[in-house]
DNA sequence: GAGCACTGC
C-alpha cells in the first residue's frame, strides 16, 4: 500500500484540488485512486466540520469492496468512519466521513437535497464508463459548483478523454497518476478472420503449445459463441498428444451463467494446468480474473441500443472502441508482462474503432432521466439545453418529452405535474411509476406493485437456458406456472409472484419452476422498497394477497389492466382488422407482432385483442412487442384524444424560446449540438456497416 | 412461432 503510485503524487493532487473546484485525476489501473484518494482528502482536512466525502462507483460490488478495504486500512469497523450506501443496503452511520455509493444513490440523494450540502467533496470514480447516471451527475456537478463555491468535485478515470472533460468543466486541471500495469505486447492480424470462433480456437491452441505457462482470457460476444468455442477447444485440447504440453481446462464466463459456475474462474488453476477462460465483456471491467497472461480479443461486443424515432430496442454486435480494446489488453498485464492477440489489423484499430465507447446516454430512452431532471426544478433551464458532456439528439429528447406528456408527468407546456413529481420519487421507469399511481386510484395498488417489481427485474428471472437444453419456452417446460388467464404477460407475472407468496417464498419452488432464485429475491426487495415509497400516498392495501373469490380476482385484473393502459399510454398497439399483426399507436406507426413467448391468448375466432399495451419493442428477426397485456377500447380513447392535441414544440419549450429571441439565438449550444449529432451519425453508420461485415462473415461456412 | 452484452435507482 505504501508504494502505491498515487501516494507519491499526494502533494500535487491535494494542491490542485485545494486551488480548483473541479479536478480530473487520470489514474491508470493499479494506481490506487479509488482507495487512496478519499483517504488523502480525509487526512488533509476535507472531512472536518462533519462534512463527508462522497465517492461514486459504477457497480454495487465495487462500492462494497472498496469501502471494506478502506475501512480495514484505516483500522475502523465498516459503517463507522467509512461506509457505503447501495440500493437496499445502507451501511453508514452518524460517524461516517467517507461514503462510497453507486452513482444512482447519489442521484437519489440529490433529489432530496440538490445542493448536496452534506458533502465537501464529490468524487466521481470510473467516470470513463459513462453510465447514464454518470452523465447526468456530470451535468449536475457542472451547475452545482457555480452555486456551491465550497464544493470540490474530483472526476477520476482510467482513460477518459481528458481534454474533452476538462473543456466541459471550463478547462479544469488534469492530474495524471501512473498505474502499476505490466507491459502488454500487442499482436495484430493482417485480416479479419472468416469465423471468430475458429480464429479464437486456432489462436488459443497456438498459445497453448508454444507459450510458457499463464492463463488465457478470450473475449467473445455472447453465450452462443462462447459455448461453441468451449466445446471445440475442450475437445482439441484433450486430443493433444499426452506429455506434449501441459494440462488445460476451458471455462465459460458470462452473465447468465449460474453463480456456482461463475465462481469457478476465481479458483486458482491446478498445478501445471493452463486455464482458458472464454468470456463476454463481463471480464472487461466487472470481474477480474487472476493469473491471466494472454488475451485474445475478437474486437466485437454486443450492445443494446434504442432508436428514439421508432421506439425500438435492438441488441447488436458492434466493433469495440479503442478504450475497450486497451481495457481488454490490460487484462493480460496484471501480474506480469503479458501478450494480447487482436483478431483485427492495426489499421482497423487506428482507423475504424471509435476512440471511446458510445456513452449510454446516446443509446437509451431518456424518459426517466428527463423526468428526474424536471423534478429537480433547476432554475432557468429548459431540458433541450441541459449541459451534457455528450448531448443527446433532439429526437431522443423529444421522444422522452412525448412519452412524459402522454402519461401526465408533464403538461402541454413541458412543465412537470404533481403526478410527475410523485413518479420521480419511484425508482422505476416512467411507464411503471405511472401505472402504480393509476393503480392507486383504481384500487389495485398491491397488484401493480408486484407487476412493477417483476418487470423491473425481468431479465433476472428466467433460469439460463442454452441452445443445447432445447427450445422449450418457460410455460411449456414448467406447465404448472400460471398463464395470466390469457390476458397477457403482466397478469402472468402477477400470478407467478402470488404463487411464490403462497409457498412462503420458498427458494426451491423457484428452481422447480425455472426461475432464478436470486432474481426472485430481488423482486421481493424491489417490491418492498416500492411499497415503502408508496405508503405515504397509498389508498388501499400494499400486501401481496390473493383476492378471495374468482369475481373479485377478475375485477382486480380488470382494474390492473386499466392502470397499465394509463402507464403505457405511449406503448399502445391496435390490431389489424383481419389478422394478428399490430400497428403501434403514435406518430410513427410501426408494424409489429406479439412476441411468440407471450401468454396472450386469441379468442374463439383465432383473433388477438383489438388493443393492447406492450412493455418493450424489440427488433430481433422481426419487430416484436415483448410483454403485452390486453386493454379495452374505452381506456384507449383518452390517450388518442391526448395524442391529437400534442404539440411537440410546445413540450420542448420552443414557444418559450421564440418569445426570447436573444435566448434562442444564443449560439453557444447550437454548434456543439449539431456537431455531436454528426459524429453520432458517423459512428452509427460506421457501426452498422461494420456489423453487417461481421454478420456476413459469420454466416459463411 | 422465436433467441438471451452489461450495469443500476
Amino acid at each position: 500500500m505504501v508504494n502505491l503510485p498515487i501516494l507519491q503524487h499526494e502533494d500535487k493532487i491535494v494542491d490542485t484540488i485545494d486551488r480548483n473546484q473541479v479536478t480530473i485525476v487520470i489514474g491508470e489501473t493499479g494506481s490506487g485512486k479509488s482507495t487512496q484518494l478519499p483517504q488523502i482528502l480525509h487526512r488533509r482536512g476535507y472531512t472536518s466540520h462533519r462534512r463527508l466525502i462522497a465517492v461514486t462507483q459504477p457497480r454495487r460490488v465495487a462500492a462494497v469492496t472498496v469501502a471494506r478495504r478502506v475501512s480495514q486500512e484505516l483500522g475502523v469497523p465498516l459503517g463507522d468512519r467509512v461506509g457505503y450506501s447501495i440500493r437496499f443496503e445502507d451501511r453508514t452511520s452518524e460517524k461516517t466521513l467517507i461514503k462510497y455509493m453507486t452513482d444512482g444513490v447519489l442521484l437519489r440523494e440529490s433529489l432530496s437535497d440538490p445542493e448536496l450540502r452534506e458533502y465537501s467533496v464529490v468524487v466521481l470514480d470510473e467516470a470513463h464508463e459513462r453510465s447514464l447516471n454518470m452523465d447526468v451527475l456530470l451535468g449536475l456537478m457542472k451547475r452545482l459548483v457555480k452555486t456551491r463555491k465550497d464544493l470540490k468535485v474530483v472526476v477520476t478515470s482510467a482513460t477518459l478523454d481528458c481534454e474533452k472533460v476538462s473543456a466541459f468543466f471550463d478547462g479544469c486541471p488534469v492530474v495524471t497518476v501512473p498505474g502499476k500495469l505490466f507491459p502488454v505486447e500487442i499482436f495484430y492480424r493482417e485480416e479479419r478472420p472468416r469465423s471468430y470462433v475458429d480464429a479464437c480456437l486456432e489462436e488459443a491452441l497456438r498459445i497453448h503449445v508454444s507459450q510458457p505457462e499463464g492463463d488465457v482470457l478470450i473475449f467473445m460476444t455472447g453465450q452462443e459463441d462462447i459455448e461453441k468455442l468451449v466445446a471445440k477447444l475442450s475437445e482439441r485440447v484433450s486430443s493433444l498428444e499426452e506429455g506434449s504440453c501441459m494440462d488445460a481446462v476451458v471455462l465459460p464466463l458470462h452473465g447468465s451463467l449460474m453463480p456456482e459456475l461463475q465462481v469457478r474462474v476465481f479458483a486458482p488453476a491446478p498445478p501445471n494446468c493452463r486455464r482458458f477462460i472464454v468470456s463476454t465483456n463481463i471480464a472487461e471491467t466487472s470481474l477480474t480474473v487472476d493469473g491471466v497472461v494472454y488475451v485474445i480479443d475478437c474486437g466485437y461486443v454486443k450492445q443494446r441500443q434504442y432508436q428514439p424515432i421508432t421506439g425500438m430496442y435492438s441488441l447488436d454486435v458492434v466493433p469495440i472502441s479503442k478504450v475497450q480494446a486497451n481495457q481488454r489488453a490490460g487484462r493480460a498485464g496484471r501480474t506480469r508482462p503479458g501478450k494480447c492477440y487482436r483478431l483485427y489489423s492495426e489499421d482497423v484499430y487506428r482507423e475504424d474503432l471509435l476512440d471511446e465507447t458510445v456513452p449510454e446516454i446516446l443509446r437509451s430512452s431518456l424518459a426517466g432521466s428527463v423526468l428526474y431532471l424536471k423534478s429537480l426544478d433547476l432554475p432557468d433551464i429548459d431540458i433541450l439545453e441541459f449541459d451534457f458532456l455528450d448531448p443527446p439528439s433532439l429526437e431522443s429528447l423529444e421522444d422522452a418529452l412525448k412519452q412524459l406528456y402522454l402519461i401526465d408527468a408533464i403538461d402541454e407546456n413541458g412543465l412537470i405535474t404533481s403526478v410527475g413529481r410523485t413518479m420521480a420519487q419511484l425508482p422505476l421507469e416512467p411507464s411503471l411509476s405511472r401505472t402504480l399511481l393509476a393503480a392507486n386510484e383504481y384500487g389495485c395498488l398491491s397488484q401493480a406493485l408486484t407487476v412493477a417489481a417483476m418487470l423491473s427485474s425481468e431479465t433476472a428471472l428466467l433460469a439460463s437456458r442454452s441452445k443445447i437444453d432445447g427450445n422449450k419456452r418457460m410455460r411449456e417446460t414448467f406447465s404448472d406456472l400460471p398463464g395470466g388467464d390469457g390476458l397477457g404477460d403482466h397478469i402472468q407475472l402477477l400470478q407467478i409472484f402470488e404463487q411464490w407468496d403462497r409457498v412462503d417464498y420458498d427458494m426451491d419452488w423457484c428452481k422447480e419452476h425455472g426461475l432464478k432464485a436470486r432474481g426472485m429475491k430481488f423482486v421481493r426487495d424491489v417490491r418492498r422498497q416500492l411499497a415503502q415509497i408508496m405508503q405515504k400516498v397509498a389508498r388501499g392495501s400494499l400486501d401481496v394477497r390473493d383476492q378471495k373469490g374468482l369475481t373479485e380476482r377478475q375485477q382486480g385484473y380488470k382494474n390492473l389492466r386499466k392502470a397499465l393502459c394509463v402507464g403505457y399510454a405511449n406503448q399502445l398497439a391496435e390490431r389489424m382488422i383481419h389478422h394478428n399483426g399490430y400497428r403501434t399507436i403514435g406518430f410513427k406507426a410501426q408494424l409489429v407482432q406479439v412476441h411468440p413467448s407471450s401468454v396472450l391468448e386469441a379468442d374463439g375466432e383465432g383473433l388477438l385483442p383489438t388493443y393492447l399495451v406492450y412493455h418493450e419493442l424489440v427488433a430481433t428477426t422481426r419487430p416484436f412487442m415483448q410483454h403485452v397485456c390486453a386493454v379495452k377500447m374505452p381506456w384507449v380513447m383518452p390517450v388518442l384524444k391526448k395524442l391529437e392535441g400534442l404539440d411537440i414544440s410546445k413540450l420542448s419549450g420552443q414557444s418559450y424560446k421564440s418569445n426570447n429571441t436573444a435566448h434562442s439565438n444564443d449560439a453557444s449550444n447550437v454548434p456543439s449540438n449539431s456537431e455531436n449529432m454528426k459524429t453520432l451519425d458517423d459512428a452509427g453508420s460506421r457501426i452498422k456497416a461494420a456489423r453487417e461485415r461481421f454478420l456476413a462473415r459469420k454466416k459463411k461456412p
